[in-house]
RNA sequence: UCCCCGGUUGUGUAAUGGUAGCACAGCAGACUCUGGAUCUGCUUGUGGGGGUUCGAAUCCUCCCUGGGGAACCA
């Protein structure tokens, strides 16, 4: 065995293990508890999809493809007043784009309405039901549970039975037909399940199975007046689909007993619910109210707004489904709440984009470099490598002539420690280019601002090779004035400064920490003719720069661009050490 | 207060009674026509105390600490 071969068995030994999701539905596939395997992804459509969303699906989904089962896409949607159709197109049209592939399997809980009114009667005949007239606020009392105020803590109590809680099943099966039919107000009954009003777990002291609401609903409109619960159709529905495991985030780990209850009790498909860790990604916020805030006060653009951590905005970005997935991938999954550094997603973006992405060269802060001895008059084309990574992307010609623009950065009058791009004296070579030597500068005599670079090229290195084998330690991109494309460029930055957004100082509104300077349009800057041709969507690496994506806001001749992610940089580090 | 669930390098995640590993971040270096990419090396960890055991991140116990729950939302 060689030493590589030994390293290649010491890294197969550190290969992490299966998570605890696949180890429990292996096990039940191994004792029979199931013979198949079939979940669900369970959106409400109230919201657009985010990321957080994107890592629940998907440990739907390929948990059901790695044990060669099927994942359906159920929408929850009990609540009519906050519900809407175009929701469920966009996290439709998300979950496709993300690779989860639901085939036909497009669901509704609102579409198993009729079947869920019989399961409740049901439960109603059997004595474990029964339809109560106490307002929300008695509820709420009876259930022996203080106000949640984590300042003024307090017992709980067992809780006490409804006075209405003993009715003959007789009159419940009467009551809840009336409920249905419109004979009561809203909020004037609820049907609830009778279960234990001591029960050490809150939930479990008789919850709501069915409210009166008055809502036309976007999908069943004026049909009802009665809507379930979370708590009581969730289960349900797993039942009704055939669902074998039933995955969510912890925060419905305490309803777990409920759930248990609620099948039992209907007698119907032993659906299993396992619970695992939401996710948390530093400087954003992955919560539907907040998202919802950002949008419906303008400070975003949209649900689509590049700095958005929804699947709309991410894909605006430049974010990739094969980036997404690796990240997902990445993170594991596992029941402890945690924070996942915002760097990783950035990592697997660059990860993926440096295999695929072509290289153009753009300038951003444009100042113009003037090559003294250059022929007046003279266009050269010069080749320049599409994808270092990929040498099936070829190559292209890329215009050349005696004035360019360079980025501003890449001059110095005076340059400060470990520099080595152009300063008086000093050369560098022009990507594909020649290499040049910097003769001098022009600098307004009013402002101080430098106005232009002059150099001189040496002819002997066109392409930029160094016949004379000298080192240059500087290469710099650039773009011919005269044959530029103006775009604009759009740079951002997190949308929270704060690593946790969501710890808010008290009497603080979250609305202020935003981070008002997260983006940046740029609308001088040129690049090189090919982006031209440029369509929405389209990812690049501008050389030196970063990966940009073709933004939909884009026009004939008016190209925008997002700053998907920057490119690693070694410099920034250089400047901010000696800096301090 | 009560009920439930967690705590493994800076971050995330493995190790399922038997050498605490991997990735990201960080640091140092090599290489380079992107200060990109790539490659090499390095630092840092089982919340604490007791117990069981030849052996404990893993089992028991107490403590500490973080999260969740007490909606006619999901």
């Amino acid at each position: 065995m060689s030493d590589s071969d030994k390293k290649d068995g010491e890294t197969a030994a550190g290969t992490p293990g299966v998570d605890f999701i696949r180890e429990a539905v292996a096990e039940d596939l191994r004792t029979g508890r199931y013979d198949y395997v079939r979940t669900r992804c369970p959106p409400e459509p109230n919201g657009w999809m985010h990321i957080g969303h994107a890592k629940a699906f998907s440990i739907d989904y390929f948990v059901a493809m790695d044990f060669g089962g099927t994942c359906n896409l159920r929408f929850d949607d009990t609540n009519p007043e906050k519900e809407d159709m175009s929701y469920v197109e966009a996290i439709q049209r998300d979950t496709a784009w993300l690779g989860i592939d639901v085939k036909d399997r497009v669901l509704f809980a609102s579409d198993y309405y009729e079947q869920l009114y019989e399961l409740a009667v049901r439960l109603i005949k059997k004595g474990v039901a029964y339809v109560d007239d106490l307002s929300d606020q008695e509820i709420r009392e009876y259930r022996g549970t203080a106000v949640p105020d984590k300042s003024n803590i307090t017992l709980t109590p067992p809780g006490r039975n409804s006075p209405y809680r003993d009715r003959p099943i007789d009159e419940n099966l009467d009551l809840f037909a009336r409920m249905r039919a419109g004979e009561f107000p809203d909020g004037s009954k609820t049907l609830r399940a009778k279960i234990d009003m001591a029960h050490p777990n809150l939930v479990m002291r008789d919850p709501v199975m069915y409210r009166i609401r008055r809502e036309k609903h976007y999908r069943t409109g004026d049909a009802w007046c009665i809507y379930p619960m979370y708590d009581f159709q969730h289960p349900l529905s797993d039942a009704i689909e055939g669902v074998t495991h039933s995955l969510c985030s912890l925060e419905y780990e305490i309803h777990r007993p409920l759930y248990d209850w609620f099948i039992r009790e209907a007698e119907v498909f032993p659906s299993r619910q396992i619970e695992f860790a939401r996710l948390n990604i530093s400087h954003t916020v992955l919560s539907k109210r907040w998202l919802l805030r950002l949008v419906q006060e303008g400070l975003v653009s949209g649900w689509d707004d590049p700095r958005m951590p929804t699947i709309a905005g991410m894909r605006r970005r430049g974010y990739t489904p094969a980036a997404i997935q690796d990240f997902l991938k990445r993170i594991g999954i596992a029941k402890t709440d945690s924070l996942v550094d915002i760097q990783l997603l950035e990592h697997c973006l660059r990860e993926d984009l440096n295999k695929k992405a072509r290289r153009v060269m753009a300038v951003l802060h444009p100042l113009k470099l003037i090559l003294e001895n250059w022929p007046a008059g003279v266009t050269e084309e010069l080749e320049a490598i599409n994808n270092p990574e990929d040498p099936e992307a070829g190559t292209r010609l890329l215009p050349f002539s005696g004035e360019l623009w360079i980025e501003r950065d890449d001059f110095a009058e005076v340059p400060p420690p470990k520099y080595f791009r152009l300063f008086p004296g000093n050369s560098v070579r022009l990507r594909y280019g020649y290499i040049v030597t910097c003769t001098g500068f022009d600098k307004d005599p009013v402002t101080g601002e430098i106005t232009a670079v002059r150099c001189v090229y040496d002819e002997k290195t066109r392409g930029g090779n160094a016949p004379d084998n000298r080192k240059v330690k500087g290469t710099i991109h650039w773009v011919s004035a005269a044959h530029a494309v103006s775009l604009e460029a759009r740079l951002f930055d997190s949308l929270f400064a704060a690593e946790r957004p969501m710890d808010v100082p008290s009497g603080v509104d979250w609305v202020e920490t935003i981070n008002k300077a997260s983006a940046e349009f740029i609308t001088n800057a040129y690049a090189e003719p090919s982006l031209a041709s440029a369509s929405s969507g389209d990812s690049y690496q501008f050389e030196r720069l970063g990966y940009f994506c073709c933004d939909q806001d884009s026009r004939p001749g008016a190209p925008v661009f997002n700053r998907s992610v920057s490119l690693r940089d070694t410099w920034a580090k250089i400047e901010k050490k000696s800096a301090q």
